[in-house]
DNA sequence: TCCGTTGTCATATCGCCATACGGTTATTCG
DNA sequence: CGAATAACCGTATGGCGATATGACAACGGA
């Protein structure tokens, strides 16, 4: 993933190629939250970003790419926060279920940033079904996280807070896409704070048992 | 699908209005199914219609009405097509969960037409996050259905299936909020049979005591 | 020092699309 | 029968936006 070749032969004028990226993605963030995909254009985006248009193009061939670009950094930007704690789920000793469901929650649109967020990635999702690229990194993106929950739900058949025969692939599909439901119920309606304590009722009927395993 | 009007020529000083939108907006759908939101153009339109562009204009006054028009016939049907049974829940003497089980499963992409439809769906609910009409239509929507769910599920506690302490609104919103994303779910990944029983378990966590009083 | 490469910019091109417009046909009503 | 009117068509227009192009600047290497 950042195994990019980094290209630093004895080249002239080296520009920070990767940072250059990040602010142009940051600057078409900012605009899909505040004018939606459709008031995304190189030329706003490259005003935006404080550069010319020229250069939006020099690092980016195509304009489909520079929105891709920016969906994956995004992407990978609340999987890291989300899944941060969640990835060391059943090492502490501490019931899985108590990591889980704070880690959930983060992806539900509960303040001003993550509302925007959401925003954009509704917008994204909409566009996944017309442009098989996006979809297809939508897809990748949530196979990963799938695979992350699964994990945890596996730790979590060790050590007897789950019954042994769920399917945790299937499960973990299923939590996200309950979460996904819930992030797009708040986003329409802020005040329906029932959509927190159904996350983690959810999570709790998961993780019925005790913690039977604790590790050192 | 086929009830094109036809226009039969002899009726050219009063067309059938309401039936020349709806063969306009069946354009839009299927235009929509196939190239996405952004293939739907006037001119693509018309012609996938048989009709001029000056006419579209004329019964359009914008691009935008059109597809808000269609977005709006889109929803009524399968809205109708889903709570056709959901709404005289608790009538029959029937448990009411055994009513809304099939319904709301309805709404799940589980056959290619359902899947097109999802599909246009999808793709309008990415625009609502930039279009105000749209995002009131799809709130209007929704509440609707919320409404019909909540008098369900109100119902149900008439008759002993729902227990007195539940919230019907936050309820009826929350399971709406889970059909969606597992319909998403079930979208991008067909193969997850899962997500029918998950519903299917939702409702019945909400319906779990027997009918008491079943009407005449 | 000078060459080649890369970073950067400004502007030109070219197609597409929503909408405007003017014309034609065919009813209905008086 | 003859306006008046609504359904309908084809094309013009004007703008916008992605991409192409060509020029210039800075810097590393020989």
């Amino acid at each position: 993933m950042d195994t990019v070749p980094r290209y630093g032969y004895g080249v002239p004028r080296v520009a920070d190629h990767e940072a250059r990226r990040r602010q142009v993605a940051e600057a078409v963030e900012q605009l899909i939250a505040d004018d939606g995909y459709d008031g995304v254009t190189v030329a706003r985006t490259a005003a935006r970003a404080g550069i010319s248009v020229g250069l939006v193009q020099h690092y980016f061939a195509t304009k489909d790419d520079m929105l891709l670009h920016t969906f994956t950094l995004l992407r990978e930007r609340v999987e890291r926060r989300t899944m941060h704690d969640a990835d060391r789920a059943g090492q502490a000793g501490e019931r899985i279920e108590h990591i889980l469901v704070p880690a959930l929650r983060e992806m539900l649109p509960l303040d001003e940033r993550r509302r925007r967020e959401r925003r954009v990635l509704q917008a994204f999702a909409g566009r996944a079904v017309e442009n098989p690229r996006l979809a297809e990194a939508l897809r990748a993106s949530d196979s990963h996280l799938e695979g992350v929950l699964a994990r945890a739900i596996g730790n979590g058949k060790l050590c007897g807070e789950v019954v042994d025969d769920v399917n945790e692939a299937d499960e973990a599909a299923l939590l996200l896409a309950h979460v996904d439901g819930l992030a797009q119920l708040l986003y329409f309606d802020p005040a329906r704070s029932a959509a927190e304590s159904a996350l983690a009722d959810h999570v709790h009927r998961l993780f019925p048992g005790p913690c039977n395993h604790p590790r050192p």
